[in-house]
DNA sequence: CGAATCGTTGATGAGCTTCAAAACTCGTGG
DNA sequence: CCACGAGTTTTGAAGCTCATCAACGATTCG
């Protein structure tokens, strides 16, 4: 999807980024604070999420290949819109915002596939702005399985291939702590899903797909 | 905001583009469709929705100036996302697919500026995702009046220079018309705002602003 | 004028949040 | 090896927000 994106960034700033690693739980980019520039991940797992007073959402996961820090651009926008967060040991690279602009202006292919890019995260953006709005809890938390399954596929035993924290699934889906554990115990009681320790399986995509679908 | 787009749009597509007029409450493009091309605005305005169900989302509205069935881009779609419906008389220009796309190929200031373009959408949209997770229906409401007010502005009389149905309002609110209409009247026992028939007055801007601040 | 649509209000309950406590886990040190 | 405490998971209960349903008044329109 976005594989052309990166591949072009590859090549662009070889000479221009600044590589390093963010340690688990360390916040790479504070909602409000100044635009400095985009990041890429080479290795690991982002969290990109918003706050409203002390509750969070979590927009979107970036994990290797993807970009962040990207919603900083745009015509009016001086200030991240956005928190980014280290769920595990990850190592990045970092683009000067200047950099970043005068490489887009110089190279079309590699604003016209971020211009792409673009149009696939505002596709899904609004996609999820209509579940937050029309669905249950147990329908997001069937939509945000089934998306994570999509980005991060499964490990040798079958299970998803992330580590992700029940605080962490909750702020994705949009609900609370207790109410998604109730409606996971209710997917395992339909066993539709099962665990094993902090472990997520799919095992009806069927049925958990048809809780995504309308009416 | 997405001024340079437009006028960018003007220029490029003039031998090229359908003009046409929507009637009131005409369906212009049905979610699900296959894309054909984009659309332009010059004079009315349109909702951009989603569906769930029975149930809809409202998430744009696009009056003179404004883009919409850009959503069709991207690398993976082939479907509108979305539906559009004009909400009063529009006047608008259509432009195919093949020709937006070299297009945008060729003319890069035009395909850089429509990437700033989706680059405020997307923040926008991701805000709006934040408000539905986190909001109650009453601040909504106000973020979506400011909103309106800075989409539209006043007229004359200094009321809201739109004509939207409470319906509409819930449907952009993210709530059931029954709530939006007992929020409306708080709203307006409190003095923040006042109603004369179909036309909204904001009275107390600053104490709607402080209602869609976090804590 | 009657019918149909829209605006307004009340009552009810589902869905979810919130608070709090019990049960379980796990590391630490005696 | 067990006891302890801190943190997490699980469960229960209470309450709040909001959706839903139904009824009635107002307004429009054929």
């Amino acid at each position: 999807m976005c594989r052309l994106v990166v591949e072009d960034w590859k090549l662009v700033i070889d000479h221009h980024r600044k590589n390093f690693v963010a340690k688990k739980g360390e916040q790479i980019i504070k909602e409000g604070d100044p635009v400095t520039g985009v990041y890429f991940v080479y290795q690991g797992n982002v969290k990109v999420h918003k706050h409203w007073g002390d509750k969070e959402l979590i927009v979107r996961f970036a994990n290797s290949g993807k970009i962040f820090g990207h919603r900083g651009l745009g015509t009016n926008s001086s200030v991240y819109p956005i928190s980014a967060t280290a769920l595990e040991e990850t190592s990045l690279c970092f683009i000067e915002m200047d950099f970043f602009m005068s490489t887009l202006k110089m190279n079309h292919d590699f604003a016209f596939n971020l211009m792409l890019f673009y149009a696939d995260e505002l596709q899904e953006s609004e996609k999820k702005m209509r579940d937050l709005a029309l669905m249950s809890v147990k329908s997001r938390l069937a939509v945000a399985l089934l998306q994570l399954k999509g980005q991060f596929g499964l490990n040798s035993s079958g299970h998803l291939n992330l580590e992700l924290s029940k605080q962490d699934l909750a702020a994705y889906t949009g609900a609370t702590y207790e109410t998604v554990f109730r409606m996971t115990t209710e997917l395992v009681n339909e066993k539709l899903i099962s665990l094993s320790g902090k472990q997520i399986r799919i095992i009806n995509e069927e049925k958990l797909r048809f809780l995504t679908e309308e009416s």
